[in-house]
DNA sequence: TTGCATTCCATGATTTCCCATGTAGTCTTC
DNA sequence: GAAGACTACATGGGAAATCATGGAATGCAA
């Protein structure tokens, strides 16, 4: 089992796009890149994707090779694979973090999910996600809602079993 | 069966955050990471979860590892999927004991669940939970009315059978 | 030489690490 | 079975390292 990214928040990005990665993370980062070593920083891919997302999913080099290798087992030339291979080999970008922590995203990529001078950063296990902060917490109202709909006091955790409900 | 959690307490919080983890604890903590060995100190996950949980809970890596398989089995993109996800692997970080047994609580989540200079410590099996004792206390009413509410003399355990009531 | 990107350096705020101390228990030894 | 020695815990304080962030300097390319 890899370790995990865990926790979210929000980085400043300055003028020039630069963003710290939250420290947490860059211990998974580190672990999931094969061609890391001692003194060097580490790698990882950003994908931006179509123009409908309005975030950017970041994997480590492992994650990602893991992608490629089940993309590249799917029948060629098929209509879904050809979609997957832009979208996960076109419209992304590597980084790599440097010395002090940090990556550039480049203006096009602010640009495309409207970043300004902060970004929110959250874990979601062998990936993370970059949003625009405000776009971001207007996604936790689907999620609000259904923790409403739950009894009072009932465990999260029931939403695991709950066949209920989408 | 995996060893499980025991017992109840408060610990001092001092103004750094740091908390010793009782004692019994530890042995648990450790059983439950599988990366442990010999002279490291275990790591586990602290859940936050979303605004409406009051207290932290605590899983040992075994069992925040199993969450999360459990969550990867259930259908991508699912409303309740989504919820899970953020709440366990957005709405959460890794700890690490240190050599005197102590973790720190970072502000953020102190704040959370409005802990100052005290925190209760209550065992839940295969899980604990970090709670301001105040708050804590507090929820014991309801237990309380319910064991008032027992035929003078009678077992506690007779809640195991007893299929009437919550 | 203007615009952009890449390096290098600077700094305040956290966070981590290392060491110190008090207090219960427990164990030993006479 | 009582005094001292030892150990496990809980807790505190300060030094040192890390983190997030900003700005200046450098390199290049159009």
């Amino acid at each position: 089992m890899v370790r995990r990214f865990r926790g979210e928040g929000v980085q400043k990005v300055d003028t020039k796009g630069r963003v710290s990665i939250p420290a947490s993370y860059r211990a998974v980062l580190r672990d999931g890149d094969p061609s890391w070593s001692e003194g060097k920083m580490p790698e990882f891919v950003i994908v931006y994707g179509d123009r409908r997302r309005n975030f950017l999913e970041c994997f480590t080099v492992d994650a990602a090779n893991d992608m490629d290798e089940r993309i590249s087992l799917m029948p060629r030339g098929s209509g879904r694979r050809r979609a997957l291979e832009r979208l996960f080999n076109g419209q992304s970008l590597s980084a790599s973090v440097d010395e002090t922590g940090r990556i550039v995203l480049p203006l096009k990529q602010r640009q495309k999910i409207d970043i300004e001078d902060k970004a929110y950063f959250v874990a979601m296990g062998d990936t993370f996600q970059i949003w625009k902060p405000e776009t971001y917490h207007a996604t936790e109202a689907p999620i609000d809602a259904l923790l409403d709909k739950m009894p009072d006091g009932a465990d999260i955790w029931t939403l695991l079993e709950d066949d209920a409900g989408n």
